[in-house]
Formats: structure tokens, C-alpha cells, sequence
DNA sequence: CTCCGAATCTCATTTATTGAGATTTTGGCT
DNA sequence: AGCCAAAATCTCAATAAATGAGATTCGGAG
């Protein structure tokens, strides 16, 4: 609205409407949800199904539709993160028993990519998709203590009153010392800031460039670990981190395409 | 552009360049490719990125960006097909080594949500999202062979050609009654249609109303298997289809919004 | 600090979007 | 099969938004 693509704002407004608790809806409730005239719903909807992001569920009811999970299936596919970070979360639960994490840092949202559970009764859950807070936890701690001092400054304005009231401090620039003192001892830890009684470990994964892309995180049972453990899985996620930025690095430069194992595509029925 | 909401095309366009092939872009490539003008462009992608659609990576490459995970994870949270047929594809992959899927039927577009390998060395790969060839194999002709008449005769149409090279008949109406007719042998059986070798057997799955919604389907290498094999196959195969028919419509009526097994959200990090 | 390319802004011009009401289509009934 | 109400679409004048050339600013590398 406010920038020259006001239109399509609106009509993708209407995608906003799915979420967890209501992911079916009807044009006559869109209508009223979302106040818009009827031919302009029956518009954008008709428009949104034949680009294939919505589609038909029964008589009268819309979900989102097939290019939703074509677009995932294709970042899947071509995502290097998720392919090189795979293996290294298999490893990290390997460990020890735990919900091992690959999340992916977008400017503004945290979201995990790739999960790994080796802890026979998961105190969490973060499948593929699901967003993650942004302002606490070791995994948020993790980048925002990387980020380049402008952004980080940024974020700690955008999230102060969550950061506080962690007690990293009480002023901007407290608080981005406290950060800045924390790169120095490696994984970030937080002891139930999330979920009682259940640890994070995490460390930053990075790109080319100076700015983290992700971060590793293990998440403990408290009781299952003693003082010599988290010190030891500490150390585990920090080298994880590291060897998936070298890797990265690495298939940045010369693979060009990353190499998808199982490429036999086409084909799978008869 | 012919339906009122030709400048939201314009903009959705963008989303189209991102392919397996080509799964990053920067905004000058777009500009060449699309034709549009720099500011126009530049517009656009802001907005996109705005709307978590697209994402920076890297100084100026673009991808897909962190709604359309989100919007997958919702589908797969929501979806009662999938829920419900979770168990069907693992039921069924566990009668013999094979690769087992469930399709879901949209108007236009057959798209894997599910897939369950049990063969040691599967010939086909289909993971969620892989969307799937409309005019051949068991799985496509499960479909057609139920939809009602009109749009039978409809998708007979788009994919005549197609439909006449695999044998089913010369013209539209043999083709339909060819197709009418195997819908009264149970499940749908194909002989290296797609892939040499392998066996698809595919029966159709319905919502409350008479159209199908989608398709199980079991894919098998022929020698595994004989002619007493191959039957009991798709007894299992039809048996399945019918029971997660049924679970659809019990689900349906009581339970009003699907029981999501592991709903733990908001938490897994400390 | 300076420079260069990338990204954004300005604003007159062009073009598309909007919605009330009429109209057609659909699918739920007997 | 055929009817009826509800759902979806169409028409078209009024309204508002998208567009792009060129100037400008931003931001990172040296």
C-alpha cells in the first residue's frame, strides 16, 4: 500500500489467512475477515488458484494450495545449508541424547530447517518449518552475538525489552557488551529460557560473508548432564558449527551446483 | 493482466524464475529475464521479501525465503490426508519392498505428499513436493478412471495425445469407456509406464464427495514379483485406498479440526 | 576518505483496479 | 432428470494505483 505494490499486498493478504488453528476457509469468510467487495475476493482467490497457492478443499472451502509445497520441495533441494548441515545433526545427536537443530537465520526470523531427535522423550518439538522466538534462547543468542556491530544494534533496539528481561543487561549498549563478551567462550548456553529444565547449547554457522546464515543447537535434558558433559557437548557444537562453515565454503567455490544425492528424478511410478 | 489483477501476476512472476536449476538470482538477472524496468523490479522484490517470500543470500543473490517453509509446515500440520495416510503408505510398504506414496489429486496437478521406501534399492524417487506426470502411469489413471463424467471427458481432452500413445484408445469416447472400465478391477495397474521395469499399482482415495482426492500407490520391480504376488498387491493396495477413505470421512464429521500427534509447539530451545 | 555500483526516490504519465448491481453457473434437493 | 437457492462471475464507469526515466542516495571495497 505504502510502496507501489499495494495490490498485491492485498491479495496476498489473503494467503495470511491460513494458519494452524484455521487452515481451511471459505470466500464468504474471507470476505468478512479481511473486508474486501466480493468480485475483488473472487478475483484475487481465482487468481491465487490458477498460480496454484491456493486450491479447492470440498465444495466451497480453500486451503493453500500445490506450488506451497513445490516451492519447499525446492529449496529443499537446492538448499547447500540443509545439505551439508544434514549430516552434521546427525552427528551432534550422535553425541548425546538430544534434539539436535539446523536453524536458518533470515533477517528477521529464526526458523529451523532440519531437526534431529536422539533424546527418547523429546522435551521439544521444532520440525522443518516452524518459526522459532527471536529474542530468546542460546539459538537467538548465538547470531545476534555475531552479528556485525550495526545489526546487531539494530536488533537489540527491535527486542530490548526481551533481552532485559534476560538479564543481559539494562541499557543498548550494555547489553551489546554482554553479547560481544560472549563470542569469545565459544557455544552459547542457556539454561531454560525456553523450556525448563532443558539446555541449549548453540553456535553460529557462516556464509562467505562476516554474517552468520545459521546457527547448530543441541537441546538437553538438564538432568541427563553434568558439569565435565556440557563442557564436553559445548565443544561438540562449536566444532559442528565450524566444520559445516568450512564446508559451505568449500562447495561455495568450486562445485558451483550443489550435488544432491538422490537425483533420479522423473521417475517413480509405472 | 486479462483479470484484474494483472500487476499481482507481474509481481508473482518473480516466484516463477526459482527452479531447481536455477535456485538463486540477483535482481539484474531478473530485470533481464522478465523485461521489467529497474525501479518496477526493485519494487517488487522488497515487497516479496518483505512478505518473507524471498530472502537475501549472499550480498545480492535472492531465494525463496522463509514463508514458503512456514507455509509447507502448515500444510503438513493441517492436512488430514496426510495425517490419516501416514500409516496407510507405511502400512502398505511393509506387504512387500516397494516404494509406497500418497498423491493428492489438485484439479490440475498430481503432487507427491508422502512417500515410504521399503525397497532395498529403490528404482524411483518421489519425496514430498515432486510434483508428478498427469497423462501416464497407474497413479494419473486411478484418477481419471474415477472422476465424474464431465470432467473425465475435460482431462481426456488436455491429454489425448498422451492418453492414445499409452493404448487406452483412438478417440475420446473409447478412452473414456476404457477408462470406465477399470473401475471395476479394484486397483489400477500399470507395467512400466513410466519407469522400465516397475510395477505401479494405485487405487484411488475419496473426501466426502464423489471425486477423488487422491491416490495410494505402491511402486514394485517387476521381478520381485509374480502373477499370485501381483493380485494380492492390489487387494492390499485397493484395501488400504478404501480404509483411508473411510478414516477421511469419520474425521470429517466428529472431530471437526485433525488431532495433531506431537502439538508440543512453541518450545525446544534454551 | 573516495569511489563505484547497487538500490531508492520523485513525479508526471499511463494503466489497472475497484465495486454495485445484473447475470450466469453450480450443486444440493426431491 | 430437473428445479431452486446460493455461489460465482460479468459489466462498466469511477477511482486510484502502477509505471519508468532520470536524479539521488546508500553502502561497501580499497
Amino acid at each position: 500500500m505504502t510502496s507501489g505494490v499495494g495490490s498485491t499486498e492485498k491479495v496476498l493478504r489473503v494467503l495470511e489467512l491460513f494458519t494452524e488453528e484455521r487452515p481451511e476457509w471459505t470466500p464468504d469468510e474471507m470476505i468478512s475477515t479481511l473486508g474486501y467487495s466480493r468480485p475483488t475476493l473472487y478475483r484475487y482467490v481465482k487468481a491465487l488458484k490458477n498460480m496454484g497457492f491456493l486450491a479447492a478443499n470440498g465444495p466451497h472451502g480453500l486451503t493453500l494450495g500445490p506450488r506451497v509445497v513445490e516451492m519447499d520441495f525446492l529449496m529443499r533441494k537446492s538448499d547447500r545449508l540443509l545439505a551439508a548441515g544434514g549430516p552434521v545433526i546427525r552427528q551432534l545427536a550422535a553425541v548425546h541424547p538430544c534434539t539436535a537443530l539446523l536453524v536458518r537465520w533470515y533477517d528477521n526470523k529464526l526458523l529451523c530447517v532440519a531437526a534431529e531427535v536422539s533424546a527418547s522423550n523429546p522435551r521439544s518439538s521444532y520440525p522443518r518449518g516452524r518459526p522459532m522466538p527471536l529474542a530468546r534462547g542460546a539459538i537467538s543468542r548465538a547470531i545476534l552475538a555475531h552479528l556485525p556491530r550495526k545489526q546487531m544494534l539494530e536488533k537489540i533496539v527491535e527486542n530490548f525489552d526481551d533481552l532485559r528481561a534476560v538479564g543481559l543487561g539494562d541499557s543498548v549498549d550494555a547489553i551489546a557488551e554482554c553479547l560481544r563478551q560472549q563470542r569469545k567462550g565459544g557455544a552459547l548456553i542457556a539454561h531454560g529460557e525456553v523450556t525448563p529444565g532443558v539446555i541449549g547449547v548453540a553456535a553460529p554457522v557462516f556464509d562467505d560473508s562476516r554474517a552468520p546464515v545459521a546457527v547448530l543447537c543441541m537441546t538437553i535434558e538438564r538432568e541427563t548432564l553434568d558439569e565435565a558433559g556440557l563442557s564436553r557437548v559445548s565443544a561438540e557444537v562449536w566444532d559442528a558449527a565450524a566444520r559445516l562453515t568450512e564446508t559451505l565454503h568449500e562447495t561455495r567455490s568450486d562445485g558451483e551446483r550443489p550435488e544432491n544425492e538422490n537425483d533420479n528424478r522423473g521417475t517413480g511410478k509405472t
